[in-house]
DNA sequence: AAAGAATGAAACGGTTCCGAAACAATCTGG
DNA sequence: CCAGATTGTTTCGGAACCGTTTCATTCTTT
């Protein structure tokens, strides 16, 4: 259970963050790459390329990039779809799970210390 | 006051304000970008360029380019140091203010809804 | 079987960002 | 006053991203 964020608490709460991803140069994502990655692993799968675009409200190559750029780190694999091969199926990584863990522990620990 | 925040809950809050800034193709800000922004905003003046490298450990042409593009945004102004000429003094605007209160209701909310 | 729809990827040109180095302007210490 | 330090900006080549259009593959419908 938690309380609302102040206004002033989120604000700070952001800045503690982008702070931390700034200073250890992480793999940096953009915020649509992180919002794809954060759709794959919150929501249940299938994930295909047209469903992330319709849930983001972006165009489909704007997710195949995101897809690429992500696949390179790492964070997603992509597996043909056997029941129907145009669609690609967007898979969670081990590496991926550990991104957005450490993303959480990272938010979870700054929103103590407000 | 608020209660920290679980790891679940941290990327879930993470997800639906990406969510939301990308669905609204918002002027998109840089996660350095943004994390200058909140610096200048949330930490007391004055603000140079070579006090904000320090901080967020990158180089000043680093701050210097994300200033160029909050500048044109609107964001932040810059002016000059009398007492120090060599000194770019950053000084936030109404349209800064405007923009980050926005963000803060927008965490503010979705804190709230988890 | 053939035409059309659907899916994801690739191509193209333009914009933005990056790190490193070089630069102009200003201050400081001898 | 002048050599050196300091500050912020600009430049350079390279990389990443964007929006749009086009393409290859696969499915569906007739």
């Amino acid at each position: 259970m938690s309380y609302p964020l102040s206004t002033p608490q989120a604000l700070r709460l952001w800045h503690h963050v982008g702070l931390a991803q700034v200073r250890d140069a992480e793999p940096d994502l953009s915020t649509r790459q992180m919002t794809v990655l954060l759709s794959i692993y919150l929501e249940a799968p299938p994930h295909t390329v047209r469903a992330l675009a319709a849930k983001l409200k972006v165009s489909k190559p704007v997710i195949t990039r995101a897809l690429d750029a992500m696949g390179k780190l790492g964070l997603v694999t992509r597996r043909r779809d056997e029941t129907d091969l145009r669609n690609v199926l967007i898979q969670r990584t081990v590496q991926g799970s550990l991104y957005l863990e450490r993303l959480a522990d990272l938010v979870s620990a700054k929103s103590q210390e407000l």
